[in-house]
DNA sequence: ATAGGGTTAG
């Protein structure tokens, strides 16, 4: 049995004996117990408790309290503990691990850096007789992008493609997502290419994912012909492009794009707000920086402290 | 489960 002799329990935090306590008079939730489980401070203790709970007269653990301790688990780095945790869901409570937990697990690998492991959640799932969702998949190309976009890259072609998964708009933003952690700009391109030619519209993600790129890399003059094919642009492409002129202290078109964004209905951000005021303020035209505070806070756009003392 | 993120001196 992995889990310990409750009667020699480590020392434990007031809040959670106080919890204990209460817990002992009143049924407690699922909730309750999961929010007690994340509280603990140690693998020991979150097993203990587990444990504990698992004794409580008519408490059952439920999928959402294992979550909790897998995440638990995973922030301590027992992984090993966790698969075990998983295995034993099936007698446990009559139901193998879910995506929700899957994922998880997928994150607690990933924060670890566990590249292999990570990869290898299919296998897992597979094992549970379970064909691997679509979430499953994109959930492990998130950690991968970050990692290693040639990984990733990888993973989508011989994992995903192969097994006949077909990416969805989530896959796309994480593919353009790891292009752009590392300016691979020209791959940016191509894989919009590549969505456009399966005859879908890139959503709105993927092309502000790229547009900011591009104004990173001070191609704000490239970004702003690509906005001009996005079907619809939102706030955060506005917030993109606002910012990308200020930051080449294009005050002219800083201001043609803030325009055009009241001119949809978009509010600028706190932040982009204060780019803004900055650039204007530096060249000595307060009165115009009056007037986008009022403006902005007129459309129900907030201003902060940090603009205000912008001068 | 997918996009961005600032200020600080004479």
């Amino acid at each position: 049995m992995l889990i310990s002799n409750p009667s020699k329990l480590p020392p434990i935090s007031s809040l959670t004996h106080l919890l204990r306590t209460l817990s002992s008079i009143a049924v407690p939730s699922h909730n309750h117990i999961s929010h007690l489980l994340l509280e603990q401070k140690s693998a020991t203790q979150v097993l203990d408790t587990f444990q504990w709970a698992s004794k409580l007269p008519s408490f059952t653990h439920s999928p959402s309290t294992h979550r909790a301790l897998i995440h638990k688990l995973c922030t301590f780095r027992r992984f090993d503990i966790a698969h075990q945790v998983l295995d034993e869901m099936p007698h446990s409570i009559g139901l193998p691990p879910d995506d929700h937990i899957f994922v998880t697990l997928i994150h607690g690998l990933g924060r670890a850096h566990l590249v292999k492991q990570v990869i290898k959640v299919l296998d897992l799932v597979r094992r549970y007789n379970q064909k691997p969702s679509l979430k499953i998949f994109n959930s492990i190309l998130d950690v991968l992008v970050k990692e290693d976009i040639d990984i990733a890259r990888e993973f989508y072609r011989k994992k995903m493609m192969a097994s006949g998964v077909k990416g969805d708009d989530y896959t796309f933003g994480i593919l353009m997502k790891g292009l752009c952690l590392t300016n691979r700009i020209g791959d940016g391109f191509k894989l919009l290419q590549a969505i456009k030619s399966r005859g879908v519209a890139p959503n709105t993600v993927v092309y502000n994912t790229l547009l900011h790129a591009l104004c990173r890399n001070g191609k704000v003059g490239r970004a702003r012909s690509l906005m001009n094919e996005m079907e619809d642009p939102n706030d955060v492409t506005f917030n993109i492009l606002i910012s990308g002129y200020c930051g080449e202290e294009n005050l002219v078109q800083a201001l043609v794009m803030l325009d055009k964004c009241f001119g949809l209905g978009y509010v600028p951000d706190v932040v982009t707000t204060t780019k803004v005021l900055e650039i204007l303020c530096n060249d000595g035209r307060v009165m115009e920086a009056v007037k986008v505070i009022e403006r902005v806070e007129s459309n129900g756009g907030l201003v902060d402290v940090v603009a205000y003392n912008t001068d």
